[in-house]
DNA sequence: AATGAATGAGCGTTCATTCAT
DNA sequence: AATGAATGAACGCTCATTCAT
């Protein structure tokens, strides 16, 4: 399995590396492997195109919030905290990450319907654990019974995706960890009993 | 006051046909020309270069919305009616017009960085009018008096995008309109006194 | 006779500006149009097309140095001071219109071989009475009976046009009108019987 | 070192051909390409732009001049001589490759302003040649000892150059070697003591 | 496995010229 | 005679991908 080997994660940090800091149409193959370290052609030897390293920035990332997300799902703690941690957990990895902020919020989303597509696909999995979520929360009576999954998700995803969006192109330059704690009474109000 | 001469609107049009139907990178300039029935010098005479078409598409379009809420400001109802009637405004344009829909959607997003600052900037009037609603309410007491405006204003509109996003992306298979008093809400519950 | 009425000069003034002033290759035919004060299309009613403006600018201005070579040709004093006065009043032309001499040493150098051939044939007719001026002086004993016509003449020419384009090179800061003597000087001992 | 790689030398040489038999403004890329033997792109491992390329041309074909020249200069002749040398030298080196002379005395002149100055920097080292041989006659007693060697120079490059221009015109049908001499002549009388 | 030189398709923009008014 | 809006052909350069070593 190539992406065990450590050239794999290597090309990976790069590419989010050098799409922070060159923009997402200014990543060129040759510039992700100079900062990789490798040739030009070695990117080839573990992934099959360009597109291919893009979704691949995305899956590797992404999995840090689908493990940190299916842990709070375990803990036991009532619907509301875990939406708490959850919303937390987002603002933290992106936090401490600046580089792949940028990449998540604004870089990522420049590449073609196709490949956001894909993307889309990665953040299912993601999603679902939301969903998993709230579906708990109507079933212990936390949440409105009455409350439209669909829509209740797109609420909780689309407030967090906004208020981090807004944050990176204001520079990053308040401290969004502040924010969780207004962001889950405002989403919680809207979908509680 | 090119602007006002037919041509430009035709280009204008054209541009968001020829990009919702192949694309945003698949959106030349000779077939935004063909599409328009124009030659493509033509379109020199009305546009700076192939940015300022599409932040014109942006701006033209984008000025529908701010000009029906500006008549929803003006109208002697309360605050929670006046969201709602911005939220079902902003779905019916996009409902009425999926090339629109898909462009603003899916399209213009994967401008580059620069572009999309741009049209932040026009899509800043909208957000203005939206804070114009959200104080009024605070002031006069349908809306929680502690209610952060920033991050209320995200919420809104986080949830909006969201919600046409995923509608756009399933081919908009389903009735949007359907979903604003459910999506209306799910808002006011979050940010009502 | 179009090149008698008032446009046309109007044209050929405006042209010898513009490219003075931008260059060759930034001087567009909609520059000169309005730098002459009329529409584009007006030009074309004078000119048969760009390159016919730019011959025209040539052989207009060349008719002066042919006008005054001609005058000289006349007069009652030897060839040496014939010779003089050509090179005195080539270096004095071109010294009094520096926007002509920019034009005619290095702008119009950059016309395509074809259009630097028709201006050729507008030399010609100055570099016959040259040949004039340096036959004279062989039948008169003044220049080397040997003398080789052809080769004489390119040295004179030659000489006179290197010299004028270093000084416009050097962005005509030094007087040009003071080399005249020693111009002359090199050019009669090298020619003299 | 990228001029050193056989493709450099390629494609340079291909510049000269494309450029004397299709013009200066008729030699694009693709052709200098075709006519290298390699893809377009390639081009541009060896040369920034296609400036790059005609400056090139310029000062490796220059090159050869100054080369010769400064074996000349070594030599242990007097003054005159080393003057025929140099102009016998040039005259030789043109009339050997006709495509060389094309480019040199007709299509590089047709470069806009700006490449025309980088060409003159490469120029200026033969000229400082050229100025070490007069000055040199200078001190040994050959020259004239009042003789500006600025005018000096102007004359031997000016009639030089007016003379292989007028050949190349004159579709280089006469024996420019056999001008030499008189060529020489011509010059030397001007300035010698 | 790793290299990196070579490939070649693809497109925004300019501007001389025309022609309906 | 004069206008000026409209035309459309033409080209330098980038960069993802390949493949001989």
């Amino acid at each position: 399995m190539k992406r065990d080997k450590p050239k794999y994660k290597q090309i990976v940090d790069a590419a989010v590396i050098v799409i922070a800091e060159n923009g997402y149409h200014q990543a060129q193959v040759s510039k992700i492997a100079k900062e990789a370290g490798v040739a030009d052609g070695t990117i080839y030897l573990y992934f099959k195109n360009k597109e291919d390293i893009l979704i691949s920035v995305f899956r590797e990332k992404m999995a840090i919030f689908v493990e940190n997300v299916e842990v709070i799902l375990k803990k036991n703690v009532n619907t509301s905290e875990k939406l708490f941690e959850m919303i937390d957990n987002h603002f933290r990895v992106l936090h401490e990450d600046r580089h792949l902020a940028i990449v998540t919020q604004l870089e990522l989303r420049q590449s073609n319907k196709e490949l956001r597509m894909r993307i889309n696909d990665v953040l299912k999995e993601y999603l679902v654990l939301l969903d998993a979520i709230l579906k708990e929360g109507i079933k212990n009576g936390e949440l409105d019974e009455q409350l439209d999954i669909r829509l209740a998700r797109q609420m909780v995803f689309g407030t967090i995706d906004e208020t981090i969006t807004s944050w990176v192109m204001n520079d990053q330059k308040y401290d969004l960890m502040k924010l969780s704690p207004e962001v889950h009474r405002l989403i919680m109000n809207g979908m509680k009993a």
